[in-house]
DNA sequence: AAGTTTAAGTTAACGCCATTGACTAAGCCA
DNA sequence: TGGCTTAGTCAATGGCGTTAACTTAAACTT
């Protein structure tokens, strides 16, 4: 019953990337609530402290997790010329990546990083929609929806995905606690679409509420146009 | 320095619409951080188990927490017969809701409750999809589209007005922590927005994205007319 | 109305967790 | 080679959610 003594990790054998990987790998397999200190220094091999040494809090640590969920997005992609095509993409890349890292995806994929990747990601759609022909204020209102949009439904597949008692055996979400004794008469177009609302594709409406957005962009391209032949 | 003797509330003084109540006015006042059953004990002047009598865990409490906020947000509202008013009118409300109460709002908003309000809401957006001309299955993910839209940009609302050092004295947000020392020419893009990236306006981006699915809406019957008249 | 039952409110404790301060030793520079 | 810096470690702390056992007041029974 002797606590196995561990040899001291050598001086600079710990890095801010080789945590992140760690933690991001506790998540992808033992959900949210494993990411401890005690949790990631077992999976160091460390003292639970020594993460102290390149992060300031717990906080701090889950900012630059959901950088690198950033840096995985961006893993490869390279800018086209086609801002459609690169508006998609970032966005099937940001939904990949919670769909391959939920719980991390869940965690911290609608904060502010203030890293690196999270401004390459910035940068890159700013640049789809310079190529569009949105620029200065409008670029940037645009931006916000988009990021929105695309934050917003990839955290919250990943909080799905990785919420157990969420999801079934088949994979399509259906609710927990169910509406317990209501009068269905009260609620009819809830009621009358219920066995539907299990059945929803998360993927089909992400790439619906992604299209939605490329063609509003189309949209007010179009009507650029026409104010100027006007 | 003997403890004050609170008297015992007595048996039936405490409800859960009463502990939702006392933990919405914390949040709203000291944030999120401060729901503890310590202080919500100290709120409702009881014993901080007390809350156990009504609640199985503290999820649940927040998951009845988010319900109320579907309350709130429909709170007075009658559907009428213009859809985009009021797909419209249920945005703004859930909108509202985010900016009154920020902290609850990001804590809980993008939560499936199952609660009876929130069995209420999607009746009405569904209602609101209906009286447009979308039922059934397609009705469904719309559906599913706009409660992400909506609920995900309200949430996100909820966190940068209830975490402190995100939004400054004017009201506007702004990065905590400043992308450190990169090279501006890497990312030209965002480096040629960054002021206009201080500066906008969450309520126009909300909007925006909400004329934005209204919008699609109109597109997608359109689209539905012109294949009946071929 | 008296006795019984039930469960809401209380109390005290437990275990886990993030965080801190003091300690140790490994790499670095003079 | 010897001191200095600091990454890694150890031990302790305070706060938190949660639980079990206890109290007591309301409700039910006859």
């Amino acid at each position: 019953m002797a606590k196995e003594h561990r040899s001291r990790r050598s001086r600079g054998s710990l890095s801010q990337a080789e945590i992140v990987a760690a933690a991001i790998r506790i998540l992808d397999a033992e959900g949210s609530e494993a990411l401890t200190f005690a949790r990631l220094g077992a999976e160091l091999q460390a003292s639970p402290t020594a993460v102290y040494r390149h992060f300031a809090s717990r906080h701090d640590m889950i900012c630059a997790i959901s950088d690198e969920l950033d840096a995985i997005s961006l893993a490869g992609y390279e800018p086209t010329d086609d801002w459609r095509a690169d508006l998609r993409e970032l966005a099937h890349r940001a939904w990949q990546t919670a769909n391959t890292h939920p719980a991390a995806a869940a965690m911290g994929m609608n904060l502010l990083t203030g890293g690196m990747s999270e401004l390459r990601a910035v940068d890159c759609v700013l640049r789809a929609l310079h190529v569009a022909g949105v620029h200065g204020r409008e670029a940037v209102v645009q931006y916000q929806v988009y990021v929105n949009i695309v934050l917003g439904s990839s955290a919250a597949q990943g909080a799905l995905l990785s919420s157990p008692g969420l999801v079934n055996p088949q994979g399509v979400w259906f609710r927990t606690q169910v509406y317990a004794p209501v009068d269905p008469a009260q609620y009819p177009y809830a009621d009358a679409v219920m066995s539907d609302l299990r059945q929803i594709d998360p993927s089909e409406v992400f790439s619906r509420t992604v299209e939605m957005f490329v063609t509003s962009i189309e949209r007010m391209l179009e009507g650029r146009e026409l104010s100027q032949s006007a």
